[in-house]
DNA sequence: TGGCCCATGTAATCTGTTACATGATTGT
DNA sequence: ACAATCATGTAACAGATTACATGGGCCA
């Protein structure tokens, strides 16, 4: 699955800019997908000329026009007929977990110093889907099956974390007391 | 954190051919980092000719040399240098979860085999895990903390699934039987 | 008046994936 | 005899990231 494909499901729930977009992925899409301006504006554009979606444009701030982008029927079709037929893949791309498989190989303050921060980008991803859901209410049964999925991982990431963050880091103290006694 | 510090971490632990990579990163690694031949085979030339791994070459099966890589002194500190800087991106790239988002667009019966997928890729993570498990203990508390953490996400997707599921496809069908009522 | 938010787009670069090519050994 | 496993590597391609370029409106 593509950036197009992705833009043209986000269109599918209501109209936007290429900078909603963005944004947008990084609300509720931001537990399983992230894009940059530099893949949806050349999506965008593709899609445009494929007439999968089309645009009024409106002189907005700055040189050039602001366009709202809205999914065709022909669009739709489109989106249905990938649906149908992509593959599930599911993959998760951690250096967080690589950098806390080698934990021994970094100052604990460090590792320490990690694990807080992951748990901040958690809360931070836990806060964002709480506000869409204060959102109005979409009537598409996937989008509350999804977002009670990312809560439910997002949580038990952060329950892991708070409960065995104290053993490993003790673990890699106690290794280098070991290793260099100060006494 | 680029495909060369990932060999790099991998071998910091035992030397192994290019092969051997591929599979070990199905095991331990699969839950946050995949990659394939055409990436391993690259990055183990470029550590070599950079002097941050070295190999023994054996004359294995087939047309070329088996060569069995191991991190060398200055690998080891290349390696740490490496983690002490690198910042701990994660992210989650799912099409299955935007097949979800979507899934009023998708046949029912296509949902529940999407799900009945999505478990068995999971089943088949968790297993992988047990098996590294069982393999010879590992004396760096990096990887028991990575091991368990793996295990607990994929337990809470697969419970999250087995609950939620059902709500998932009927409410499809609901919806279906409402737009084409069949009595 | 300085910085942030809105807003679009291009070009160079980087990185990884896919397909291809080769071929011996081991198990059924 | 056939398939699977072991084993290495290259080349073409696809995809995304980063940096750059532009500039109005709003708030402190």
């Amino acid at each position: 699955m593509d950036i197009d494909t992705l833009c043209l499901c986000a269109l599918s729930f209501e109209p936007a800019t290429g900078y909603d977009l963005k944004r947008r992925f990084e609300k509720v899409y931001s537990y399983f997908y992230v894009a940059g301006f530099g893949s949806i504006y050349p999506s965008l554009a593709r899609l445009a000329k494929d007439g999968l979606v089309d645009f009024v444009a409106t002189h907005g701030p700055g040189p050039r026009p602001r366009k709202e982008y809205r999914i065709t029927p022909q669009g739709t079709a489109e989106l249905r007929k990938r649906l149908a037929t992509a593959n599930p893949v599911h993959r998760v791309h951690s250096d967080f977990l690589l950098l806390m498989l080698m934990a021994d190989q970094i100052d604990p303050v460090r590792v320490d110093a990690l694990i807080d921060e992951r748990m901040a980008q958690i809360r931070a991803q836990l806060d964002a889907l709480n506000a869409s859901r204060a959102e109005k209410p979409v009537a598409r049964p996937g989008v509350e099956f999804v977002r009670d999925m990312g809560e439910t991982m997002l949580q038990a990431a952060a329950v892991y974390l708070k409960t065995h963050r104290k053993a490993l880091v003790s673990a890699l103290e106690a290794e280098r007391d070991r290793q260099t006694p100060s006494s």
